[in-house]
RNA sequence: ACUACGGGCCACUCUGUCGCGGUUUCGACUUCGGUCGAAAAUGAGGAAAGUCCGGACAACGUAGCGUACCACACCAUCUAACGGAUGGGAUAUGGUUGAUUUUCGAAUCCAUCAUAUACAGCAAGUGUCGCAGAAAAUAACCGCUAGACUUCGGUUUGGUAAGGGUGAAAAUGUGCGGUAAGAGCGCACGGUCGGAACGGGUAACCGCUCCGGUGGAUAAACCUUGUGGGUUGAAAUGCCACAUACAUCUCGAUUGAUGUUUUGUCGCUUGUAGGCAAAGGGUCAGCAAAGUUACGCGCUUGGUUUGCUUCGGCAAGUCGGGAGGGGUAGGCAGCUAGAGAUGCUGCGUGAGCAGUAUCCCAGAUAAAUGACAGAGCUUUUCUGGCUUCGGCCAGUAUUGACAAAAUCCGGCUUAUCGGCCCGUAGUAAUU
RNA sequence: GGCUCCGUAGUUCAACUGGAUAGAAUAUCGGUUUUCGGCACCGACGGUUGCAGGUUCGAACCCUGCCGGGGUCA
């Protein structure tokens, strides 16, 4: 196991170019109950991705539900990245995500590993 | 022991693995700004919430005055301050005991207990009080009563406010006197309001005596009185870096007077004397603008230049206001040692205050305190066993209150599964 | 983080600034008309005035506290 789990902070998207960007011109598709919109990157870092995530108000009215879902699947994407960084890396391109919590209501934290999991082999088949 | 009420404290715990934030130390790299790695201790709340009050702190402001506006409003104390707290008073509501009256429904008074109170002033002015009712604030429908007239049914002119009815509210209650009938018209005892003296209390207020009144309610109606408030808030503010536009449209001001310095020049009596011109820099007044929360006064800031001219102005520049637009969307400071926390002692009925010892306890910014596994505790369900029928034990599944810092404090309000402790009252048992 | 505004039938708005049953249009339903439908006409239904307290004889309106929804500020 060579493999790290730990989170940088060069590994968070942050810059508001770059999240606009996202939104405008990024690819997108859900893997229940979450959906991430990502777009591949020309300038060279230091990480293969650059991850943030959201979880909306509207659904989460509450601080405290939403810092917990937040974290859920922060943990989630820490333990499960490495897969991606292999692909990407032997591939030598960049990509830059957004996971958004998209259900109504809490899933159990196996629901969502079980739908990060996916979302990240549809990652690798998108970019190759 | 149980129940009710009030107050205080806690806010699931432990172990392992993988992680996150800032701090310190060590190591490596470095463009010397930092970056990466390791270790250590450390990392959400009682409400962190709502943003309802009060401050600290910061910027603007020369900090003034008047009006307006806003807030507060029994008294004293506490406090940095408060619309908060503590103690006291008054009033209202409810309970209990006692007394009096009774139409046996209850009513009134005294004492005491509990709860509540946005408790200054409608005896300053103005307004409002629908419907009903005669009348909703200088009241008269029915009624009662005197005079006049009379076709003896009443009519009319006065007086009156006891009784009736309406209403949320109807002009001080009861008794006696009084009268044509009546009435605070008079008297006695009360209610209530104002004033004065005395006694108690720091005061609000209470008690008592005397005098005067007795013309409703409403100020969470306008308002009056008193007290307080400069405005804006960490997206404040300072610094660094990056970026761009000294661009566009529009409105307003750009006027006088007076010294002084330098330079040039003129005339001449050849001197530091005078005239003229230019440039620089002052003073005073005016002008419009901006700032001073709004308005007025006052104060402050900065502009008042050049060219053309048909002398009305026009153009450019400068200054100020407004509109609309462009760029940036990074970093550092502010940023956590404080009206700090905990313990002890003393003072005070209490909120609190004083002294002393020990301790340092989050600082994120696309926003750190988490995830998983196991054990215990807890909630609920099922199965089995035991039982003094209250429950207890084992297994299985399930549940974990309300809710997360965003400059920092003191309060208030709202949300909240439960557990522990203290006080008061009641019930039961024992002595 | 601060400041500020607003909540009335399903929807859009009223309600004389405190006075009794909260009104109108539209939508919905029923009827008349038409061969049928629309239009038109008639009628009905529909409200805890966001919630809870208070002031007042009386509250959609005044006051306080909650709840919900907007707007704005470097």
């Amino acid at each position: 196991m060579s493999q790290s789990f730990k989170f940088n902070k060069a590994e968070r998207l942050k810059n508001h170019h770059l999240l606009a960007a996202l939104f405008t011109s990024g690819k997108s598709f859900s893997a229940y109950p979450l959906r991430v919109v990502y777009i591949p990157i020309e300038q060279p870092g230091s990480f293969p991705a650059q991850f943030s995530l959201s979880v909306p108000k509207k659904k989460f009215r509450l601080a405290v539900d939403r810092n917990r879902l937040r974290r859920q699947v922060r943990e989630v994407y820490r333990l499960n990245k490495h897969l991606l960084y292999e692909d990407l890396l032997s591939k030598d391109k960049r990509i830059a995500l957004m996971v958004m919590y998209v259900a109504k209501e809490e899933k159990p934290y196996k629901d969502i590993e079980q739908s990060m999991k996916r979302i990240i082999k549809g990652l690798k088949k998108a970019v190759i």
